[in-house]
DNA sequence: CCTTTCAGTGAACATGCGTACACTGAAACT
DNA sequence: AGTTTCAGTGTACGCATGTTCACTGAAAGG
């Protein structure tokens, strides 16, 4: 709690200790405001939020808000930006080590529902945001996701699907992204004891896609 | 335009044409609250939605709202039954003879992408509140994809899975309806030239999740 | 040491909100 | 014909909102 990291372009005085910089204090704010409005979009949405509330929560008078977004819409869009970069921490942990297709699953099943347990505020945040009322941070959270996607597509590349197209694998990264959105969104109103059931739906539909793919090429237009 | 349909318990004095009854004009006022409504939510959602702003796009004072509506929330609950009316129209289309399984994924497709462009106040409404601001929409919206699931899960039986079991059936289930929402989304924020390529997308996407579900049983936990 | 910077203050504003209340006038009922 | 019902009116209220503006005081910098 007491952190006495110093920033800056030389170093002041000398300080000893529990005394904070401007611009520490500042970003403190930040954290706080940015802290507060993902608590409180929890109940309303983004939409249903208002600077008032938050400089209340953070304990600064409104006009300060300013001091740190131009508006609502400009602290959604940091929004977008902190959660996304919870689920790519995601993503980096699952591809450490990937034996087994059957592994890749389980693995990944497991890492989903970790993390959005874990990162809750972040993935409710754009789950609300992804349809939510802003136009502009809406169309961040989708843009977000198409990059998601094709980079899901790169890794499937490596799969056993030497012969499909990229196009193809576009599809099949679509499908599966829109998958674990939707999980997400189960694990977020779930409570606890159901999450092993969602963990087994999340396996199995997840072994049913890539299944799926893997006989669709050989089957064709049946 | 000029619907002269009597309704109530005894037939009044004999009017001529175009004279209305009271309960009709009624009807026609509430309709025009939900028409504004569905109209208006669409840049905000229900959550950014104001008595005020319904009343004065429907052009009657803001207190005569509470004539037809106790809130926001109840006329969000009206909203909700009749969107899924149209959706369950939707499926009645689907389910009229559909032979080989390649002719149930193009027309299930077909009628997807029609309906959807055809009702996309309702189809955008549903989406928009599946993760919106009001609780009590939200979970209206989530018993009735609940319902749908099951349904499709007794009209999966019928294909040539016998052997499946209850649960994997719902499982299927919920994996497909949420591929068919994510790509009504999809199709609610595509112009008019790029459905061909969604279609094309959710017809491969369907076939996958159908060959997948097909192949699964046989081969287990690979 | 003196000046500049700037996060946070506090009062003031116009506007939009939900809702209470007493009302009107035509349709519906007896 | 006389009475009741009730969709819609109009006013008024207290409250929350975003944004403006001039300000303060401590940290940063010359």
């Amino acid at each position: 709690m007491g952190t006495t990291r110093r920033v800056g372009t030389l170093s002041p005085v000398s300080i000893s200790e529990a005394a904070e910089s401007r611009s520490e204090k500042k970003e403190r704010t930040r954290r706080a405001i940015l802290d507060a409005a993902l608590r409180l979009t929890e109940d309303t949405g983004l939409a249903g939020l208002s600077l008032r509330q938050v400089a209340k929560e953070v304990g600064i008078v409104p006009t300060a808000f300013y001091r740190h977004f131009d508006s609502i819409d400009q602290l959604g869009l940091a929004l977008v930006e902190e959660s996304f970069a919870s689920l790519r921490a995601m993503i980096r942990d699952v591809r450490q080590g990937t034996p087994s297709l059957a592994q890749i699953v389980d693995s990944s099943v497991a890492v989903l529902i970790e993390h959005v347990t874990e990162q809750r505020a972040h993935f409710g945040f754009i789950a609300r945001e992804k349809s939510g009322g802003s136009a502009v941070v809406r169309e961040a959270v989708r843009r977000q996701f198409a990059f998601f996607e094709r980079e899901l597509a790169t890794d499937l590349a490596r799969l056993p699907m030497d012969h499909w197209s990229a196009d193809d694998l576009r599809i099949l990264s679509n499908l599966i992204v829109g998958a674990m959105i939707t999980t997400s969104e189960e694990i977020l109103r779930a409570e606890p004891r159901e999450l092993a059931e969602i963990q087994h739906r999340a396996r199995t539909q997840l072994l049913m896609m890539i299944v799926g793919a893997l006989n669709w090429k050989s089957r064709g237009s049946d």
